[in-house]
DNA sequence: CGAGGCCATGTCAGCGTTGTCATGGCAGGT
DNA sequence: ACCTGCCATGACAACGCTGACATGGCCTCG
């Protein structure tokens, strides 16, 4: 079994890469061939009905003999630096819900005609400012973004000169924009009011990270739902970390060792789902659980979820995008995705009576 | 819970979106402020030392209130097209195992100061050569792609003028194009021997879809395994789709019901792993399952599976992009990443004796 | 039969930037 | 004082394309 990547030199039945022997096709050279103006190539490729279909057909077959592709560089840098390219700027590559909403952009945008200019910030706030310049450099036609920096204040100049902004899954700070966002806290308070129907009073909350927007939403959710049903008081249940070594096996834990453990538990996201899931795994006692954000195996482990649909959340965002550019006026837009409580038995497990 | 998407018009305490005040500054603008030539700007914007350190910083004041960028598009223009945009096309938007390989080479590009250009074919192996036009008319610099129509020979010509194109996953057909693939038969090889030396002889292979280049290449390495331990025909055990329709649970349950059924099943991908775990849930009989593809909760379940870093798989195709663009001439390279199998459990189940 | 109009096509300039070459000022050597 | 050479800066053209406007042939109609 190879243990490092192997690396094979193809036998050298064809040709090696070599530099470019010719050099690409303009629409001068086709114009050129084919007897015409540089000016009614340029129409034929725009589209334009005011060419003779033999003159059509005579440079469509100069183009094809030439291997020519239009510039699209220089269409839009003549067309006023209009592009046809919309920017996203995501900031954790290891989460897969960022590539489900990436996907949802990309399919909107598409039918659009656009194509998406895809950067991420490695998750380093400073380095948002600087991505996201590197793809307004571009002149992209709009800019799609999850927001990690402090504030996106540095982007009002932007703004101004009319790039719709877009922010998905997290508003932005300081900057007026454009949201999609998931209904974090009702989706929450759902699970909850779901577990207090069944007797449960002391439900723990486990999330970490716990100060992003998403997951304060989550908990305020939380505690909101458990206000309703009398406890006041919910601190005592909470596990709330902020520092990426705590794991979410370890808040799972040190709730269910304390002195007055949870009879439920529901989880701020996926990764503190999956925690949670390993640490009740190695427990007798029947803890319901409900956790936010769906995953493959759920059904068939029976994991009751707050569902929702990262795909959609970016295809709204993407038919903002394209809405945005069409009609820059209008009023600022919000658009809020509702969650979806999966019950799969997890989470209807009954409170233990007395 | 709310069914529909709630949208909201957030109250107008600030100002709603409109038609663009002031347009975007240019090298000549800010050279007219600062007092010298737009050529000096340019300089300024383009690292060259020959700037005077006042000049230099009354220009930077200039550009800084006037919110000026360079002009990306522009600049590329000049430079004879060339662009800093990679493009990346794959196809089936749902698997998250292209979205590790995306962020892979999205990582490996934006180290060399490249940004991605990323576009879906929806799987539709027509739609290929349309997208891949579409994003070379932007002048990429490089293409990767995971190659999905039928042939890639329509990339002759691009490749003839010398941009490089690199494919992962599977090899181009009919195009000479360097590849990053997996060492696909030999994880498999590696999956059955071990199921062999632990007494299994009656293997199932679950497949769906199986004719695509990395599922023969696991299918053979599966049968040159079996072959070893003197299993001459194996098709009575393997079970190969093509139509989406099949499930793969019903092609396990197909397997377990035959008059003799196997005591070990191998899948794979991803897909046919989780619908095996399915069908086996409902099932009594102890049959060891070795997976291709890890997978998330495989550690906790359990689950042996023949392991391999997708990230990698898109880095190393980047890497291969970065070094095509800075030397064109060269063998091509074909890399294949190893795959490890890890051992958690299920593979380990031991033939039954007699 | 000439005026007017329509249509296919052409000419030219310029989008914002930078490579090439030019200019003019100043320091240092003789 | 004069020449040489260096340096900061500038003038100009061109990258490939398309919008605005021009041209010239042909058809129609009074």
């Amino acid at each position: 079994m190879p243990r490092a990547p192997s690396e094979t030199h193809v036998p050298d039945l064809t040709p090696t890469w070599r530099i470019p022997i010719q050099s690409r096709a303009t629409l001068h050279d086709v114009a050129r061939l084919a007897g015409v103006s540089a000016k009614t190539v340029s129409r034929v490729y725009s589209g334009s009905p005011r060419v003779l279909p033999e003159t059509r057909e005579r440079i469509l077959a100069a183009a094809k003999r030439l291997r020519f592709r239009p510039n699209t560089v220089a269409r839009n840098l003549r067309q006023g630096g209009k592009t046809d390219t919309v920017a996203f700027v995501m900031g954790d590559i290891h989460n897969p819900f960022y590539f489900h909403v990436a996907a949802g952009i990309e399919q909107e945008l598409a039918k659009g005609g656009f194509t998406m200019l895809w950067a991420s910030t490695g998750d380093a706030p400073d380095s948002e400012p600087v991505v996201v310049d590197a793809l307004l450099s571009q002149l992209v036609r709009a800019l799609v973004l999850i927001p990690i920096a402090g504030d996106q204040s540095y982007l009002e100049g932007e703004r101004q000169l009319g790039t719709p902004i877009i922010t998905v899954d997290r508003p932005a700070t300081d900057l007026v924009a454009d949201t999609v966002v998931l209904a974090n806290r009702s989706g929450m308070a759902d699970a909850v009011r779901s577990l207090t129907a069944n007797g449960h009073r002391k439900i723990g909350f486990v999330s970490n990270p716990s100060e992003m927007y998403t997951l304060s939403e989550r908990l305020a959710g939380y505690r909101q739902a458990l206000m309703e049903a009398g406890v006041a008081d919910s601190t005592p249940w909470e596990r709330l970390g902020n520092d990426p070594s705590i794991t979410p096996e370890s808040q799972v834990r040190s709730l269910l060792d304390s002195s007055d453990p949870p009879t439920a538990i529901v989880t701020g996201n996926n990764r503190a789902t999956m925690g949670a899931l390993r640490e009740l795994r190695t427990r007798e006692d029947p803890v319901a659980l409900i956790g936010f954000d769906d995953f493959e195996l759920a059904e068939m482990l029976g994991i009751s979820v707050v569902a929702h649909d990262p795909v959609e959340l970016g295809r709204a965002a993407g038919r903002l995008a394209l809405e945005r550019i069409e009609h820059h006026g209008g009023p600022i837009r919000r658009i809020e995705l509702p969650t979806r409580l999966v019950k799969r038995g997890s989470g209807e497990i009954p409170a233990p009576t007395g």
